[in-house]
DNA sequence: GCATGATAAATGAC
DNA sequence: GTCATTTATCATGC
């Protein structure tokens, strides 16, 4: 019953697209503001985690599926991550930068 | 159990969070979705047709070839196997679950 | 005009 | 790299 209630939950909260995108917001700040190395410790993981009622492994998973995605996306662009972000979307939208 | 969690509130409004621009104060838009042209979709169906997994080399050949970034084919390419896979389990059921001739 | 299906594109998880 | 699911838009028929 346990784990149905949370599944219940976890469930709830994915339906849940305000909280979603203020969830990727919120680590989304925390990647520009440590862009020489945007790469959280083990602690820091936790941190996240607490204040985004997500778990470690959850925020482990985003920040590597974004690194990767923006690191294909501008590969051979960028050299910094400041940079690559600046990049990404005009990369993919196809428009040229402003 | 439910935590605190961030709040919109924070956020620009109007502001998807996932883009990367966005995290740094930038207004951006999520890219708008074309329809491929018939020449495309042609030969990335027939490529398809060969293999439904398509190859680095090959990958970068049709990007090339049918003006889309690599990024676009590996999404076409992902989006025709979900496709594949959902016409077959329609068919699937309908052959089981119909047992035969649906109609008359 | 608007329901509806098809399909780029995005996302979370593995 | 993938898959499963979702989102958003285009195209079509009514």
């Amino acid at each position: 019953r346990h784990r149905s209630y949370r599944q219940f939950l976890l469930m709830r909260e994915r339906r849940s697209r305000v909280f979603l995108k203020a969830r990727s917001y919120h680590l989304g700040r925390w990647f520009v503001t440590h862009f020489t190395h945007p790469y959280p410790s083990k602690d820091q993981k936790d941190t996240l985690a607490a204040t985004t009622s997500m778990t470690r492994n959850q925020v482990s998973e985003w920040f590597g599926n974004m690194r990767r995605r923006i690191r294909e996306a501008t590969r051979g662009l960028g050299v910094c991550w400041e940079e690559r972000v600046r990049l990404y979307n005009t990369v993919i939208t196809g428009k040229s930068e402003p | 159990y439910l935590r605190n969690y961030p709040t919109t509130e924070s956020m620009p409004p109007g502001a998807l969070g996932t883009i990367p621009q966005e995290w740094t104060g930038t207004m951006t838009v999520r890219k708008k979705r074309k329809p491929y042209s018939k020449f495309q979709t042609l030969e990335l169906e027939k490529e398809f047709l060969y293999n439904a997994y398509v190859s680095k080399q090959k990958r970068w050949e049709l990007a090339r070839n049918l003006n889309l970034t690599e990024r676009q084919v590996k999404i076409w390419f992902q989006n025709r196997r979900m496709k594949n896979k959902k016409n077959s389990q329609r068919q699937a059921a309908q052959e089981n679950g119909g047992g035969g001739t649906p109609s008359s």
